[in-house]
DNA sequence: GTTTTCACG
DNA sequence: GACGTACGTGAAAACT
């Protein structure tokens, strides 16, 4: 049943010769046009954010490929017959917001200026016209696709037809259908008429929402069945329900079913796609003032006509683009030199760099390209070889020479005075690893600046949507898909590097890639005013660019021969270990091995605790044996700490002497600036963040990260920085007077929920306390917080219901951010930066815990992240003030690790908790103060 | 490619 | 009233 039909997927592409007809539903999209869009006016102060929504959207539906006919049906007026069925039929809906009302004739000219056939009739809604071409399109065998999101369409979707949403750009099939009523599509209708619709006033039968009528049409099969058997519904209040209001329901079938017998005004051979004259359609836009869609057609018409319906915009980014209008392959020295100046002249140049690899600390430029705008791009190869000599493979093809370039040297002279220019914006995806590979001398020691980088542009506005990777954005906002770098260097043992790549391909590829980042920009930039997040990315994520890459660039000094003598120790242990483990299991095994483990613990010794998860598989996590070594496992408690000592040696020890650059002798990380929803950095290859200081053995890991002779790492870290933020956020007050005297703020804690006097306080009650203060920010649950104490879960949530009982600002404060985040789809750091929770929304109720937790901890989980930022970008100009040699190395949350002089430690210790612990003001005045403590030595392990 | 486990804040 | 849980990450190894 559900399961298998959610599985159908996007609908197939129409075969080869098959129509295709797409069906836009003008009424519904001029709503939900003007509700998305911010709102727009022409010169002349007419309101025109839906028409210029409706015509994009058109301009889009027209440029798709295989769209070869199209038709715009409109509702004609408010009455039709189903007011006759039922008067009050739509009859409460609010009159238009004023400033949509011109709207209305403006779409339906819009759509005449695109030569589109406009369609409406009086006495039926769009609906009906829609769902009656939709059959007689099925009837000939053609694809049919509705542009819409209306729900009432969706009893429409079957074999062949599908919806497309025009405002999110998705595709509604027979799966999305099911997630919104339950039921798949020849069912909506009996859902509706049970469920009815309060905006439509479609009555349905009183206490019966889409999910228990889905529940019942599930169980019953359809509606007439359903309201024949009423009488043996188990809930008296529904089958009562059900019983009296069964004329209501078939009312309301009449009124949602939708009628496909209408007598159609146009055949349909008369909606085959025409061709848009752009003198027909220029003047309608230039009246609106339409700029992008202007210059879009002015430009077709001087060049004699689209191409086939297709836009200048599409060709010129897919196939067409390396041949004529398309990229450009610059090979000598006046070709980059022109480039350079038409940049220089715009002020604005998006680039992206091709190279050997994906380290930015040890990969060698390849190639750059540039974009000036859309469409209008170039690669310019630098480090490209010829082909290479083939092994035996087909008798060996020779080596050939390296193809034409502009020399190295002076391309990159040339290159460096446009990208190091500060009257050029230079716009980059990414732009911290472009910024970092060409500021190694060997790439041209080039600093680029100034920077705008469009996946932080994509973060900011739509951080917790979607990822935000370039192929991803272009498909998402442009409808359009890169060439895969695949395709162009292979994979596997096969896979080439790019300076092998044949020119015309890494044209194409590199130019794309500056094109669509050019492309990007334009869309994006625009949104930080509209959006509100100037700010957010203007002062926390720019400028933290620069300092990153200096980070990455620094690296850290990791000493070989320390981990190397850990490896060794370490795996002298696990064989001894291996040894004892198997012994006592009475047979070999791989210790390493969940599945093995858990069948030699539960089946074989026939020790309790049970299976879990949905793969069947029994749990061996730490805590599970934790569990049975505290019941006398003596095997569970060796599997510990052969788990342990084999974390450590693969993951740190090993791993991390491969991670040591051969140039610079030092291991650098590579932060994400998009890969926490919350805001955090994140680090990578290798984390950094995670290296061990628990364990009393895993933290002597942290002696190997070392200074340079003379110098020490110093490290500063943040006091229970996200504490301190519930406290003031949440707005509690005696947790706020506790960080104020400097209390120790877990017993604080516990003597004020437990009741208990700090002087007779037992570590034990100063404990669970503390657990319950980290619950907090992670948005606690009695079920999470018995977990974590080993405690019954009525006695964990009878802390909990103490908590808010003595602190009822948190409770509040949780509250509001739940109904915020359902509200909105996002919530909001205390600058601004919005987090989106998708979860929220969930229809599934785990999920949406899940969610609302998360809703909980990223206002302060993410605040907390902000404040680190703004400290980071103003360290570089502090530093540089007090003349420190201090270099950052690291961030790790809520620490920041320097390497200094030995003789400047204590002043650079002193300077950077100052701006650390001033980090969130002025723009935040907390009423609680931010404590940063630092520490220094020789090593790592020595500074904290 | 996904799952499990475990390291950090 | 039932979902099945602490929030946020990345890496290695086993397993499909």
């Amino acid at each position: 049943m559900a399961e298998s039909d959610a599985q159908i997927d996007a609908p197939p592409p129409a075969k080869e010769g098959q129509s295709h007809l797409y069906l836009v539903d003008g009424s519904g999209y001029i709503f939900r046009a003007y509700h998305a869009l911010p709102p727009m006016t022409r010169p002349d102060g007419t309101p025109v954010n839906a028409v210029f929504g409706f015509s994009a959207m058109l301009v889009r539906l027209i440029d798709d490929l295989d769209a070869d006919h199209l038709a715009v049906i409109f509702d004609a007026a408010r009455e039709n017959f189903r007011n006759e069925i039922y008067p009050e039929y739509k009859a409460q809906r609010p009159e238009a917001p004023e400033d949509l009302i011109p709207q209305f004739p403006l779409i339906r000219e819009a759509t005449r200026a695109f030569n589109v056939p406009c369609i409406e009739m009086e006495g039926f809604e769009a609906d009906d016209l829609i769902a009656t071409y939709a059959r007689l399109a099925r009837e000939r065998g053609w694809r049919v696709t509705i542009v819409s999101s209306d729900k009432d369409l969706m009893q429409l979707v079957t074999d062949g037809v599908d919806m497309f949403d025009p405002m999110k750009n998705r595709p509604i099939g027979r799966a999305e259908v099911i997630e919104k009523f339950g039921v798949p599509p020849e069912k909506v209708v009996d859902v509706q008429s049970l469920a009815g619709d309060s905006v439509d006033n479609v009555p349905g039968v009183p206490g019966i929402g889409i999910k228990t009528a889905a529940q019942l049409i599930e169980e019953y099969g359809d509606l007439e069945t359903l309201l024949a058997r009423a009488g043996e519904i188990k809930q008296p209040k529904r089958r009562e329900n059900l019983i009296e209001n069964a004329d209501k329901a078939r009312i309301s079938k009449r009124l949602v079913t939708l009628r496909d017998d209408v007598e159609v005004p146009e055949p349909l051979e008369d909606l085959a796609v025409r061709h848009i004259d752009p003198a027909g359609v220029l003047p309608f836009l230039k009246e609106q003032a339409f700029k992008r869609l202007i210059a879009r057609f002015e430009s077709e018409a001087a060049q004699g006509g689209s191409e086939e319906g297709r836009s200048a915009e599409t060709v010129a980014i897919s196939e067409a683009a390396g041949a004529d209008a398309g990229y450009e392959l610059v090979q000598d020295l006046d070709d980059l030199k022109r480039w350079i100046a038409a940049a220089e002249d715009q002020g604005l140049v998006a680039f992206d760099t091709e190279t050997t690899g994906l380290d930015a600390m040890r990969a060698d430029l390849v190639g750059v390209s540039l974009a000036l705008s859309p469409g209008r791009a170039c690669y310019i190869p630098l480090r490209h070889v010829g082909r290479q000599p083939q092994g035996d493979l087909l008798g060996g093809a020779p080596a050939e020479e390296a193809p034409k370039q502009v020399p190295f040297d002076a391309a990159m002279a040339l290159l460096k005075d446009l990208l190091e220019n500060p009257a050029v914006l230079k716009v980059a995806h990414n732009a911290k690893y472009d910024a970092l590979v060409l500021s190694r001398q060997r790439n041209g020691g080039i600093a680029v600046a100034p920077i705008d980088d469009t996946m932080c542009l994509s973060y900011v506005l739509e951080g917790g949507l979607h990822g935000h990777g370039l192929d991803e954005l272009a498909q998402l906002h442009l409808g359009h898909t890169n060439i895969k770098f695949e395709e162009v260097c292979g994979k596997g043992k096969n896979q080439i590097t790019f300076a092998e790549v044949a020119l015309d391909k890494a044209r194409d590829y590199a130019a794309e890639d500056a094109d669509v980042t050019v492309r990007l920009h334009a869309l994006l930039k625009p949104r930080l005013v509209a959006e509100h997040m100037v700010t957010v990315y203007e002062t926390l994520e720019r400028p933290l660019i620069p300092v990153l890459v200096a980070m990455e660039r620094n690296g850290i000094k990791v000493d070989p021969a320390i981990l190397r003598d850990m490896s060794a120790d370490f795996a002298k242990r696990m064989v001894t270990l291996e040894g004892e483990i198997h012994g006592l299991a009475g047979e070999e095994f791989n210790v390493g091995s969940p599945k093995q483990l858990g069948e030699i613990l539960f089946d074989k010794m026939g020790l309790s605790g049970g299976k879990k998860g949905k793969t069947g598989a029994y749990g061996t996590g730490a805590d599970v044996l934790e569990t049975l070594a505290a019941e006398g496992s003596e095997l569970a408690r060796k599997v510990l700490d052969w788990r342990q000592v084999a974390k450590l040696k693969s993951t740190y020890t090993d791993a991390l002497v491969e991670s040591i650059n051969p140039d610079t002798g030092r291991v650098h990380t590579s932060y994400s600036m998009v890969g926490a929803a919350t805001g955090r950095l994140s680090s990578n290859d290798p984390n950094l963040q995670n290296i061990p200081v628990r364990t009393e053995e895993g933290r002597k890991i942290r002696t190997a990260f070392v200074a340079e002779p003379g110098n020490l790492l110093l490290s500063v870290d943040y006091s229970q920085i996200e504490l301190r933020l519930v406290a003031d956020i949440a707005g509690i007050e005696s947790l706020r007077q506790a960080f104020l005297d400097g209390k120790d703020i877990h017993a604080q804690t516990a003597s004020e929920v437990f009741g208990v006097p700090l002087d007779e306080m037992t570590p034990e009650t100063r404990r669970r306390a503390k657990a319950i203060n980290f619950g907090i920010i992670y948005g606690i649950s009695g079920f999470g917080l018995a977990r974590q104490l080993s405690v019954p879960q009525g006695e964990a949530q009878a802390y909990i219901n103490a908590y808010f009982e003595r602190y009822p600002g948190i409770r509040d404060y949780m509250d509001s951010m739940k109904a915020f985040a359902r509200e909105h789809g996002f919530v909001e750091t205390k600058f601004g930066r919005k987090v989106h929770i998708q979860a929220i929304r969930d229809k599934n109720p785990a999920m949406r815990s899940f969610g609302e937790r998360a809703a909980i901890n990223a206002p302060i989980q993410g605040t907390a992240a902000d404040v680190i930022k703004r400290a980071m970008a103003r360290l570089r100009p502090a530093l540089e003030k007090a003349d420190s040699p201090a270099r950052m190395l690291l961030q790790v949350h809520d620490e920041l690790v320097f390497e200094v002089p030995e003789d400047a430690v204590e002043k650079t210790a002193e300077l950077v908790r100052e701006v650390m612990e001033g980090a969130a003001a002025p723009t935040l005045n907390l009423s609680v103060p931010l404590v940063a403590d630092a520490g220094w030595g020789k090593s790592w392990a020595e500074a904290h």
